[in-house]
DNA sequence: AGTTGTGAATCTGTTCACAGCC
DNA sequence: GGCTGTGAACAGATTCACAACT
């Protein structure tokens, strides 16, 4: 079923989901067609660099017209795997777990949180928003008799590393990782770091050397 | 005071702050000296990228022996202008408000939230950890009174082009964007846009096409 | 006239590989 | 012997610029 499109820079990647909100909020505008200058332009890309990208994966647009935004729509979404639905399982249900449980754009997307897995004792075996509280140490069972395919880690750094491992081990390929320990992909395993504080961080950098 | 050298890459920065994590564990499990080799390990980059990261800003190490985990992370400190505090506003005090608002992180790099703005009745003019709530309209007056560094945008994607440009005009020069609508930074303002179900459908790319 | 799609040229970032120092 | 620091070589991503199409 994969079909592979040769070698997709990951930016590009990164990209087409910046590309589908964009469609979504031209849509809510009003608009049907969109031109590779338009979506550069509410994103602060190049049109060249929207054309390329979309290039590797096929021709949407119409010349002289641009793209028709529901077909783009339908198109990225296919090319990102959003054609179905993900299960994805939480992993860490304190603040930031509480927001990611409750996060709007996930359904929008195709991604259902399933199941939540937490060490508290007052926490493990009720329901958060409907979605049933495990014990983390039954996540290989769950996880495989539910067939997460995403866990998202909300949890302190210190027991992060081996929580990960244990997610690796259970079968779960995709990982998006929120604590302060970054862990590198490996074969068959797609990671995901981010860092919060790192995001400040960048931004400081910038901000005290006044260049920018 | 601003020190330029030269021109760095983007990715280097990031990068520095994922180090600026790596060497906190490492001094927490009693470490005094790392290789490069062994901070490129814990989160799979090379030796030679750590080493050319460092050296835009100069020597740190010693050869034969690595770098001393005290004497780097106060030289990377430095470097991503760490070695002040800085004043952050939250706008939007919904979930993920809530998350920011709580996050452990942000005290240890230096970021205190000083104020949060929201438009809800029930939470303006009370206080969330401490911190007071503002009416949104306020920003611009309190921003300034209070000296506000950064500006974290949670909200609604249907206002977050309105806010942001108020912002900016208020004299924030600094912007870490949740919303669905990504923001092109301009001329003075440095802006990075965080979307976290653009993170998940990253993975789902790879994921869909069992290339990884 | 307007806009796409794309090879070629350019720019940016990474890796190699080794001299130099501890 | 081990590890840094770095110029040179390489790989990857972006931009240019224009032919092709509506």
């Amino acid at each position: 079923m994969p079909v592979p499109f040769g070698h997709i820079p990951i930016f590009t990647v990164e990209r087409l989901s910046t590309y589908i909100r964009t469609l979504r909020q031209a849509k809510e505008q009003g608009e049907k067609f969109i031109s590779s200058e338009e979506i550069a332009l509410r994103n602060g890309f190049t049109s060249a660099q929207v054309r390329k990208d979309l290039s590797f994966f096929g021709s949407f647009g119409k010349k002289g017209l641009g793209y028709n935004i529901d077909l783009l729509l339908e198109s990225i979404s296919k090319i990102l795997g959003l054609d179905r639905r993900w299960k994805v399982a939480l992993i860490g249900l304190g603040h930031l777990g509480e927001a990611l449980a409750n996060h709007k754009g996930f359904q929008k997307s195709g991604f259902d949180v399933k199941a939540i897995f937490d060490i508290a004792p007052e926490k493990v075996g009720k329901k958060y928003n409907g979605i049933p509280i495990f014990h983390v140490d039954q996540f290989p069972k769950k996880a495989k008799a539910i067939g997460i395919d995403i866990a998202m880690i909300a949890i302190p750094s210190h027991s992060a590393r081996e929580t990960i491992e244990n997610v690796i081990k259970s079968g779960v390929r995709g990982i998006l990782n929120f604590t302060d320990v970054s862990i590198p992909a490996r074969e068959g395993i797609v990671i995901k770091n981010v860092n919060i504080a790192s995001e400040l961080e960048t931004i400081t950098f910038y901000l005290a050397r006044g260049k920018h």
